[in-house]
Parts: structure tokens; sequence; C-alpha cells
DNA sequence: AATGAATGAGATTTCATTCAT
DNA sequence: AATGAATGAAATCTCATTCAT
């Protein structure tokens, strides 16, 4: 899904004086039962209700009290996760030299990572997936998801001017690996059978002819 | 999005001995108002509200009485794309002899049939990206789009025989190449800037070099 | 369900100049579809869509064409089915001398007309049942209903004047025999298994020693 | 209506640890404005819009959140009446030692019942004469109101062969007398100048005669 | 902090009726 | 006479949010 995240986005309360130990565990709780639920029933089945059912919390209030709103706890899903995708992507992609290995890396990674983590990465898949722009305080968000691709395209590009990649958009590109991890992701969520490490190494073949150089 | 559709599975009203003119009309102008919704505003948030006021109906009930549910609309509008996507992309493919030159020619046309009809695509990928295996009455749906693909594999595995494509698993190559055409499809419905042709060429090459024997 | 039917309250719609063969057949043909409907589905799920369906009228709006409304067609089937088991009835009912044969005849005749026109009594039992006096334009209707059963209140007087019948409050008999009947009907009508005829026989051997004088 | 009531089927919302009292408080004020409604206007007249206005809810919404649907809360009426009438009936049928003062207890305290609580046995005769065998979720319903039913027919049986009664069909018997009862309770709710309670005695009268062994 | 209760909006569906053809 | 289309009301249910305790 996303080779690194760059910064958090996560906006707590600020009517309030600060975090208590108690307000950030429920938080976190909360979090913990909408990824679960967006996972298995999808970003606009996951209802307050459900969450909260899933939360063992009582009241569907309690996450309003605690989230600015449904946009504030999908923010803070996707912020989750993108710290999670971070600290796990990053030493596996660094450990390697050459672009082609990292590019690889960040591809096996990804499904490596849902293989580990799978509600995590299909929560995330599922509400960027949903997001428009018409969603008011949801535009900031995309922005930052256009950032973190953005600083990948670049990446692409270096390869490209040190040979080692050869002619493409990396714009297109980026966007077709992205679309092909994302794929993966959405279709094992449902189909417990798929092998998506294989399905992985799959991808990575495919976009390193895609991507290296012929020279 | 689609290379190819199979077969229709619209469903006229069964109660009835047969569809008349003015019915199929009125039918095909909600069908219409609904793909403009879906394409704009997403597929949960096209409610029977919004595709009434599109279509000048007075009210939601008019739609309940064309079609069996939200279901049976979405289930129309599927095959109505996909009857576009069949008749516009056909003749293309079959234009070329070589599978990589059919490849091409795949790719391409469902972007252009995009830059044709936006709202079109648009509302396909949509749709299809929101169905749950849990929907009832859809289950068969995804059993046809499963086997168009399934069509296409079959394709590349031929491809693959003739050792004109390389070696690869076709199933994970195809569906990043229609992933990867979704995505286009997707960013491009809220991007109009996007040159969605130029993507097309460029997935059309990626996708040569990704498959395209060495030899 | 009843003894006998008095009088026909049907009213042709007025503002036609007369009934034409082909209205008057319409009209039988809905009130034939509407009586099978009322006996399955009860008298509120009766819609006019599962009638005009189940008399193969392909709208709703021709049954809105020949009847004044719900009421209208409701007041048909019952004057209907009275005339019915008024024609069933009372010569079966008019063979006997005394008052207590009379009554068994009533009462097994019911269910024997039961038994060959189910849908009939059930239709008329589940519309009567299901009469409020606040509906407007129904309120007439009840008023019959009552009279017919203030006429065997009167039999069953006179056959304790006779010294036929003990004391009683007839009201009260009258009435309990026609919940006994109506009930055997609506069960009957969910259940094939009952055996209708011996409960017709039962009940009036019941109602036998609970009317017929003891000296 | 029901000499006895034998079991309660409540069921609280389950997603909950337990019921809290103002849960059940509510819910019994939902109930309770419930049955006066459907006393009203009847079983299908009486919409979650009628009863929330009547409870003083400012929305039918609330309806839905105390209970899951209309069956649940029609469940809750039932076995609300039923526990009514199960603690006033069995204290005064068992005063009783013959099995005739048992059965005539029964009926005139059915209508004595029914004249302290009208609305409550009105709504339970409604909502019972209403149910279909189709409703999912209704039918074990029928079942326990069946069962109660079968006590009662076993202590007619048990009566005849002590000899205290002579020999009938308990079953038919028995649905007799609870369509009597019905009966007077449905024509005195809309008929206020009725005397149950006399009625209940000419009853009471009525199946002594019919039930009591002459010898 | 947390809960149950309440709210009001919005969604789909069904219904009887009316209208134009 | 008949049909398909259209209408508007009403009904149930779900949802996110707010409130009082």
């Amino acid at each position: 899904m996303l080779m690194q995240a760059k910064n958090s986005t996560a906006k707590q309360k600020e009517r309030r004086t600060g975090p208590s130990f108690t307000e950030t565990g429920r938080r976190a709780q909360i979090v913990a039962a909408a990824i679960e639920v967006i996972a298995e029933a999808g970003y606009h089945r996951a209802s307050f209700a459900k969450i909260a059912e899933r939360a063992g919390l009582s009241s569907t209030g309690m996450i309003s009290y605690h989230f600015d709103g449904r946009d504030d706890l999908m923010r803070e899903v996707v912020t989750d996760v993108m710290r999670l995708a971070e600290g796990y992507l990053r030493p596996r992609i660094e450990a390697h030299e050459s672009y082609a290995a990292r590019l690889r890396a960040s591809i096996e990674g990804n499904l490596d990572l849902f293989a580990e983590y799978p509600n995590h990465l299909a929560a995330i898949v599922e509400i960027l997936a949903n997001l428009r722009g018409g969603d008011p305080g949801m535009v900031a968000f995309l922005d930052t998801t256009e950032a973190n691709l953005a600083v990948q395209v670049e990446q692409l590009r270096t390869a490209q001017r040190t040979g080692e990649f050869r002619d493409f958009d990396p714009w297109v590109m980026m966007r077709a690996i992205r679309a092909a991890i994302d794929d993966v992701v959405r279709r094992a969520t449902h189909d417990p059978g798929l092998d998506v490490r294989a399905a992985g190494r799959e991808l990575a073949d495919l976009f390193d002819r895609a991507t290296r150089s012929t020279s």
C-alpha cells in the first residue's frame, strides 16, 4: 500500500487540556476496533454502532466523545496504520542499496506486512479508496497521502537519473504499483486462501521488468 | 477496466409479460441518472433520492416501481456499462493479431472508452469496488466479473504458450492490469486535468515490458 | 360464519351510466382475486398490487378504476360471499322444523360451506374481524352485519318463547356461536389437516346442549 | 382470553450486559403506549409513529433503539400482558376445587380482568389474531400460545376422566371458549356500553351446560 | 469518563390513487 | 376499457450526534 508514512496528522481533541492515560487508552481501543470492523465490513458499513460493539462499549456516544466525528476517527485509523507501516517498512527498504532492490523490498514488504497485520492494511485501503474530495476535513488528508506518494515518485525519478531505471512516467508507474498492491490486499481480505507473499514476489518481478533499464 | 463483457444478466421485472418501450425508456433514464450520481458521489452516497432528482422524478418511489430494489438497479447499471464496453472494445481488440498488440489495445481502449464515457466507467468501477460477497443477489454478479477476468487470463496463458509472452502468473498479471486501469479511472474522475489517454499509453508500455518475451 | 345474508349493499360506481358486461366481468374477476388473496395473506396484507397480480391485471390502477377505493372492494367481497352463503344455507336451514335442528343445520352448514368454498369464508371472516368503527364508509356496513345477526338472535328468542330453548342471553349465545365458527374457519385456513366438518358436528353438539331446554 | 400464561419469552437487547432500570423503564413506557394504541387502532394501524407520539417520544427512532423491530415490541407486549393475566387468573382459578368451578373462574376471570385492564386484553387479542405463520420470529410465539392452550385442554381431559365433565372434543371446546371470550373483548373494546362481567357470567353458564356431566 | 437516552435526518420500500395515452 | 407511469404519504430502520446524569 505505502512505502512509508511521513508525518502524523493525528489531532487530539483540542478543547481538552491534554490526553489522560485513560483517554489515550480508550482512543486506541476504539481505533483498534474500528480497524477490525472496517476490514471486515468495509468503510461505509463500519458504523459507530458496530465499532462500539466491537470495542466492548455500551454506547456510540463514547466514540463521539473521544473523536470529533467520523472523519476524525478515520484519520486516526490511517495515521495509526501509517505509523505501523513506516516502522515496518523503512528498515526493510533501507537495508538495500540499489533502487531495484528497494522497490522489490517495498512491494514484498507491503504484502509481508499485510500477512502479519491483515486488518490494518485492509482498513487503510478501504478508507483511502472511499475518500472523496468533497468531504470537508478530509481534503488535507488526501494531500498527506499524495505527499507520501510524491516522495516515492521522487525516488523513482532519481533511479531514472542514475540510469538504473529506464524511462517511464514515474507517477503512472507509482500508482500502478500501489493499485496492484491494494488490489491484492482487497482480494486477500475476503479470500483467505490467497497466498499474498507469493503474489508479492510476482508483483515485484513484474514491476522489476517494467522499471529496470535494459542496458 | 474490462476487456470485454460476456453476457447480460439484465432482468426486467418478471411479473410483466414483456418490457414495453416506455418502461424500457424510463428504466434507461433512471440508469443514466444513476450512472451520473454514482460517478460523482460514489456508490454508497448514490441514494435513491439523488438519483430520482437527477432523473427528474418527484419521488424515490418511482425507482422502486421500476427496479426491484437497489441491487436490481445496480445490476442494470453494470450490465449496461458492460454492454457498452463490449461493443466498444471487442472490435478494437480483435483488429490485432499479436497478443501484445491486443493487450495494448485492451489497455488503451479502456482508457479511450473512459475518455468518451467517463461516468459510465467511473460508475462501474465504484460499484464493483464496493460489492461484498455478503450482499445477496449480487454474488452471481461477482461471479460474472470473475468469469470475464478468467477469459482474459486464458488469453494471457495462450500467449505464454505461443512464446509471445514470458513466464509469469497470469492471474496476478491480469489483476495488476485491471487494478492499474481502475486506479486511473478513479483518479481521473475527480481530477479533470489528468490525461487519461497518455496514462493509457504509459500503462500499455509498462505491461508490455512486463509481459513480452525477451527472446 | 353467517346463517344468512339479508340485503346486498353493493354499490356500483354511480358516476357511470350503467355497468357494461365487460365491467361487470372485470369487477367479478377482481373480487374473486381479492377473495383468494385475503384468504391467504389476510385483510391488511391484501394490497391492490397482490390482488391485481392474482387477477392477471398489469396495474393496480385498474382496481381503482373499477372500485371506489379499498372499502368499496371489500364491501363487494362481503356482499358476494353473503350472497353465496345465503343461497347455500337458507334451504338447508329451512328444511328443518325445530329450532334445535335449524341451529344445528346452521352451524354444520357454515362449516360445510367452508369445506366447499374455503377462500370465500376465510375472506369474509378476515374482513369482518378487521373492520373498525372509525373507517368512514364501513360503518353502514357494520350495521348490516349487525342486522343480520339480529335476525338470528330473534330466532333464538322465538325458540325460547316456544320453550324449545332454555333461558339465556340470546345475544351472548349468538356471538359465541359465531365466534366459534369463525375460529374454526381461521384455523382451518392455515391448517389444512383440520377436519372442519367434524368440528362442525362437535360445535353443533356443544351449542345444542347449551341451548336446549331440559324439560 | 387466556387462562394462564406459562413462560415469559421477553428478550432484552442482548448486546447489553444487562438491563438497567432506566432502560426497563423506557421499554415499559413504550410497551404501555403500544398497548393503548393497539387497543384503539388495531394491530396493523399501530404504527411506530402513533406509539411514539403516545409515549411522548419525538421520533420513531427511539422505539427502534429500544426494540429490535416491530416483532420484538409486539413480543414484549404479549409477554407483558401474559404476565399480568397469569398473576391475576391463577389464584382465582386455583381457589376452586371442582373443574366446573375452575372453568367458570377462568371465563369470568378473563372478563373481570378485561374490565380492569381493557387495553391490555384488547391488545393481546389483536396481536394474536393478526399473527401469520409466515412472520419469522413470531412463529415461536404462536407455539407458546398453543402450548398454553394445550395445558388447559389437558385440564378438560382430566375433568372428563374424573367423570365431572361429559364427553366432547376438548380441543374444539377449548377453542370455542377462547373464541367466545375474545369476541366479547373485541366488541367491548369499541362498545363501552357492553357489560362484560354480565357477558362473562352468561358465557360461564353456557359452557357449564356444554361441559358438565348429566349424571 | 462513561452511560443510556434522545434526537432528527435520511434511506428504502410499499401503498392507494391519479393521470395521460 | 385498459395500461404504464407517476405521485405523495407513510412506515420501518439506521445513523451520527448530543444531552443529562
